[in-house]
DNA sequence: TCTAATTGTGCAAACGTTTGCGCAATGCGG
DNA sequence: CCGCATTGCGCAAACGTTTGCACAATTAGA
């Protein structure tokens, strides 16, 4: 009976119930719930919710949650999708959601798709078997099947990140603009004229808003960039910046510069730099995106812009709160602030 | 009635559930269970379940899993439990968990402690309260009140990376002995004497056997470390390691090499001697344990030990589906291979 | 052709909560 | 002292599945 072994089916032995609590305490099952569900409707004594208690904590009930959801609908749990949770700017962000979010109540269920948008739509169908009460989504698309599924299947989204093209769906994502702007300024400012870029996808809005970035500045200057100048990867590993500098570093003489569009991408730039001779920062300049850790401590220290992770999440979070509660506000997309780290992978010229 | 906002307790407006399917195929709703559900009882003529296989799909019926769950008491949920995400050791652990575990319908919990006890222990009630069919435990202590809990609560659990001391419990850990003993003995050969250690708290398997694994070597060669050559960190962060180095090296002459529990701690160390003014690899050796991403790329590149996070959190995984059978076998340690990695951290004094 | 075994489906209970409703007991104003 | 509002608690339904059991229909064996 009290086997430490349970067969598949077989409640877990003695677990304690609201029925057990109720018998023990003289009461009705019933009044143990509210008792024990605060903010539920009928109101109690204060005598009968203290003895409850006690005796609650006495036989040590632990609420059967699976059975709350049940009845309620709600499963006080949000599911956090990524490409791939080894990709550092995830962590930080599934942290800040933490924060504000398991206070509350709330599990996060996480979801890898490497990068696999069949995995992906199977992973959002199972979200929704399991009746999550809100999904974040770090993949979005510009245009997005997996967003429109969501709003079918009726579930409140937070995209973090990026955002959709429509915009009707609540976001919180990083002053791409802004940032790459400055770094592209600094890059300008220090005399650098023959630039290179490798870029992101354009159908996603970071890939687009940075290269924005770069060209409104570009063209502010009265510059273009030539085509063999412009490289794209697939998705921002080492592997693909490294292959993408290499096309770059192929073509006749090398750039004064290479803006990469995240810090991995441009660590796989230095890479293909250094495999084909060139010393950085003194014959080609690298810059990233993003500030994941370590990139102050690689050879060299990367010139980046930080983006504030951990708000992100935190925001989005209370973006999510927001929206679950029954009087949503209108979707919104905030903006977190952006900032320029110098450091050595990137020299001034003129200096 | 489509509006796409719910309130908190009412259901999914028009969500199809299996009476829904039954009605529109003509047959009870226990035969539509039957028909979805593999390998349940009852046998359903083919016929039959072809027609409730289309009408279902025609339907985009997607089962209510917490319903199952109320019924079966398996959530087909698992939590993983680590001190903080943002720690490069876990994500891949959580990758390879997903792989094996995914395809079996299971999905993720994380929860982040924070490396506070009085937060684990709530967390584990609150997987408890979610009826998680398994728990993987990336902090276990050699004594671990969490492990105890789970016991109680007659939860799977599977310890990874670290183990208990009554090993009573399945785990999953790197060869933490065999890979400091490697790294040592390279250490030695390569004419290192005067050597200082950075340890991890005792009170955690690795940190206890990676120890071992230094000290063994060392008295095999007849050598033993003088109390000042020795530091603790309490956690192993770059912040910590950082000054645990400057404790060492605020002691007299410094040592020719810094054995680190770590990669992190590592980093921290090598900021600490570079601020010291000391330069490594020439004036002191430091070597790290993980091989974390992009400590290939510092400067100077890390050497270290590599552990297959990846295929530990298979191998968990596996571990874990065994545990969660009916006729689980007896709890044993999977030790997964260490691989020492050279880079330029530290030299070669002979030569 | 008759009995026995097998196959396919329906019936209804059970899982552990939450919560609308009803009703007794109490408090209060007149 | 009466009637009415309020408070405190019990009753029972409902949430959407899974599954043991009953039983009708079909098949097989003799």
């Amino acid at each position: 009976m009290s086997s430490s072994k349970r067969s598949k089916t077989a409640p877990r032995a003695g677990r304690v119930k609201l029925a057990d609590v109720a018998t023990a305490s003289g009461v009705h099952y019933s009044t143990v719930s509210r008792v024990l569900r605060p903010g539920s409707k009928g109101r109690i004594s204060d005598a009968v919710a203290e003895h409850v208690r006690a005796v609650a904590r006495e036989l040590g009930y632990q609420p059967n949650s699976v059975a709350a959801s049940m009845r309620t609908n709600s499963t006080y749990s949000i599911g956090l999708i990524v490409h791939d949770m080894s990709d550092p700017v995830y962590p930080p962000i599934l942290t800040g959601i933490e924060e504000v979010l398991s206070p509350q109540g709330f599990a996060v269920l996480v979801g890898n798709t490497g990068y696999d948008l069949a995995v992906e739509m199977d992973v959002v169908n199972r979200m929704a078997s399991r009746l999550v009460d809100g999904i974040f989504l770090a993949t979005t698309r510009l245009e997005d099947p997996i967003v429109e599924r969501c709003q079918d299947l009726d579930i409140p989204l937070v995209s973090v990140l990026r955002q959709t093209q429509s915009r009707d769906t609540p976001a919180v994502i990083n002053d791409c603009l802004g940032g790459m702007q400055a770094l592209t300024r600094q890059v300008l400012a220090w005399g650098h004229r023959d630039i290179a870029v490798i870029l992101a996808p354009q159908n996603l809005s970071t890939g687009r808003e940075r290269w924005r970035g770069i060209s409104d500045v570009l063209s502010e200057n009265g510059m273009t960039l030539p085509e063999h100048r412009i490289v794209h990867v697939e998705h921002m590993s080492v592997d693909e910046g490294e292959r993408a500098a290499r096309t770059l570093l192929a073509d006749g003489a090398p750039p004064e510069a290479i803006i990469c569009v995240n810090d991995l991408v441009a660590i796989g730039a230095i890479r293909a730099c250094r495999a084909a001779g060139l010393n950085v920062p003194r014959d080609i300049g690298i810059s990233g995106y993003n500030d994941i850790p370590l990139v102050d401590m690689i050879d060299p220290p990367l010139t980046t812009v930080r983006m504030n992770l951990k708000e992100i999440g935190r925001t989005a979070a209370e973006l999510m709160l927001a929206h679950m509660a029954p009087d949503a506000p209108p979707s919104r997309t905030v903006r977190i602030d952006a900032e320029l780290v110098l450091r050595a992978s990137l020299r001034n010229l003129n200096g």
